[in-house]
DNA sequence: GTCTTATTGGGAATCATTCCCAGTATGGCA
DNA sequence: TGCCATACTGGGAATGATTCCCAATAAGAC
């Protein structure tokens, strides 16, 4: 969603807490909340406080290391995505499970900037989610 | 956003707190959150309790006369539109003064659908908002 | 090992939004 | 025109996510 220029990477210690955030995220390829993970990784036992949990989401998203997306309901969720900062990309979400497919359109791209340049907007980034129900919560 | 059928009025009164919130969202064609209204209107010595403005703009949306965007921050924000419920759009929005401008991108709309079948999703519906500084605010 | 300081976490604080419910006012009806 | 059923109102409590604060803790450099 940032629009400076690529964040330099800033001093960071290596945490269990931060290692632990990440492997949580990785563990699936949907988007979760900050809740949902935090409940997770205590669930599993790991020691880690809630607002530990936020400062790594946060700290992912600003390193370019995770997606958010921010639910109808304002919730904030988080994904990590490869190359996200390199490939811009948007997200088809199962709004039952949270499963997402990276998807990508050019043509959107450039339409949104021809948009807004035509109506003299300027320092323009845009939003495209995709929400939908999967195969297999369909199923269900 | 909804994809239910068209929302079948219910019995629904008229009264002055629920013209005063149209009123205050339809003097403005920019996007304003509850709060804003509501502060809005008690300045203007409007009787209305902070309750009530929640209500109408959530009635607004579902009777279809006014959109909704949450803005990254999480802040949900209303704004009235004319035909909304029959011509589906997006936005393009002033990030630093919440003007709204309609836009319409029939590529958008199809591609959209296009990816999300390839995906195997079905009861599909898509968010795109592009946020930008207007020209006006540009100059500021 | 020691020291500097980034990191942690738990509880308080914030904030938008929703809920609750007794009091009020609208619209329908006689 | 007056009355009644009930939709609407609003203030304060409740909720829920997220942020803040700050003393205790633990990386990592020398």
């Amino acid at each position: 969603m940032s629009l400076m220029a690529p964040t330099q990477q800033v001093k960071r210690r290596a945490t269990n807490q931060g290692a632990a955030v990440k492997e949580a995220l990785a563990a699936e390829d949907t988007f979760r909340s900050a809740q949902d993970v935090y409940a997770t990784l205590r669930a599993n036992g790991e020691k880690i406080g809630l607002s530990t949990v936020y400062r790594h989401l946060q700290i992912f998203v600003d390193d370019g290391l995770a997606d958010v997306i921010h639910k109808p309901d304002g919730e904030s969720t988080y994904r990590l995505c490869g190359d996200a900062s390199t490939t811009h990309h948007h997200h088809l979400v199962c709004r039952s499970c949270g499963k997402a497919v990276e998807i990508e359109g050019p043509a959107v791209e450039t339409w949104a900037d021809k948009v807004a340049a035509q109506n003299g907007f300027t320092d323009v980034n845009h939003t495209v989610e995709i929400f939908g129900l999967c195969a297999t919560c369909a199923a269900a």
